[in-house]
DNA sequence: TAAATGACAAGTG
DNA sequence: CCACTTGCCATTT
């Protein structure tokens, strides 16, 4: 398996309950600028396999990028039942959920 | 081999 | 905020 899937996988799995975070970030953290779609890709054919929190991530406008008729409301009821909270728009406020390695808290 | 596709992102109006 | 465009890149057709 290639390094850059390998790191994907790590990094998704260390994403704690309660938190988000979005494509674009992971592919940064895992050494790739532009790899948004392939994270993407990534998780739509191995979050079963190996086991990934796949709910904790969601696109950089902070909504569930899945349609309607592919998980979109099995992924908003897991978040919903870890605390994260969607505005009448259906969006998350990445202020409050995004996944922070460091926590900077006040 | 070329064209289409997709659980994305950023820019523009 | 919405609609649309452009850039992206591995996988599928």
């Amino acid at each position: 398996m290639e390094e850059f899937t390998r790191s994907v996988i790590e990094i998704i799995k260390q994403i704690p309950k309660g938190r988000v975070t979005t494509y674009g970030r992971i592919s940064l953290m895992a050494g790739r600028s532009r790899g948004a779609r392939q994270v993407s890709r990534i998780l739509h054919t191995m979050s079963r396999k190996y086991n990934l929190p796949w709910h904790r991530v969601i696109n950089i406008k902070g909504t569930i990028s899945l349609p309607e008729y592919g998980g979109y409301y099995e992924q908003k009821a897991r978040l919903l039942s870890e605390g994260i909270e969607f505005d009448e728009k259906d969006r998350v406020d990445l202020k409050t959920f995004l996944w922070n390695p460091g926590d900077i808290e006040c």
